[in-house]
DNA sequence: ATACATAATCGCAATATTGCAATATTACTA
DNA sequence: TAGTAATATTGCAATATTGCGATTATGTAT
């Protein structure tokens, strides 16, 4: 099918499924990393790293955005993206729940 | 495309897309969990629980097993799958390894 | 207002994922 | 060796994702 039949699955496992989607592209590692690392987090700079062309960048930009990861804001023409840390802590926390309730109790 | 241009990006990047693809499905989330509880892990009872046909768990189960999360022994006909836990936290590593360096730094 | 630079959106093609019915395989049992 | 129960694989249809060129929107400066 292609779509996820989520009306049989608990809010909890959509929630952290939606979390990991957002990981689940090296180009929004990457992209997540670049702006973890420069002081700058020009669009434009995201563009020349990662190697993708500006309309793809721009689909990667708004999927993390979505989920609240990042934010931007307009520095003359150039657009500057900055980590949402608040946000980017609570769904690791969420994350780590469940990473902390998965574990072997059997065979 | 629907395909990853993969040779752009650092090996590590591609790893932490793939470990986070292994959670990025409801349906694999909700198996781990199902693993995590039980202390039975036959494959019949995971289709019971799951609500999707026995042939898209099966498939579901062998992409966890690919990324080498869980094992399956047969126990009478029936498969029993468990956590394989020092792989789990290896990939737990590795993932908060990423958020550790991921931070605000500008704008 | 016009021109320029930059980023977002649209439309499309190619590939990937999800889901299931049908079939094949595996393991056990009589 | 059949027969049965349980799981894996195959083949297919439907939807999602990825990527890019072309276009549109946004912001700035002259």
């Amino acid at each position: 099918m292609g779509a996820s039949k989520n009306s049989i699955h608990s809010n909890y496992c959509i929630e952290v499924a939606e979390i990991a989607k957002v990981f689940s592209h090296p180009a929004r590692v990457a992209i997540l990393l670049y702006i973890s690392k420069e002081d700058t987090c020009i669009c434009n700079d995201i563009v020349s790293e990662i190697g993708l062309s500006q309309a793809t960048v721009s689909q990667h930009l708004e999927v993390i955005n979505k989920a609240g990861i990042i934010r931007g804001t307009f520095k003359g023409n150039s657009k500057c993206y900055d980590i949402n840390i608040e946000r980017f802590k609570d769904l690791q926390v969420l994350l780590n729940s469940f990473f902390a309730t998965t574990k072997a109790n059997c065979c």
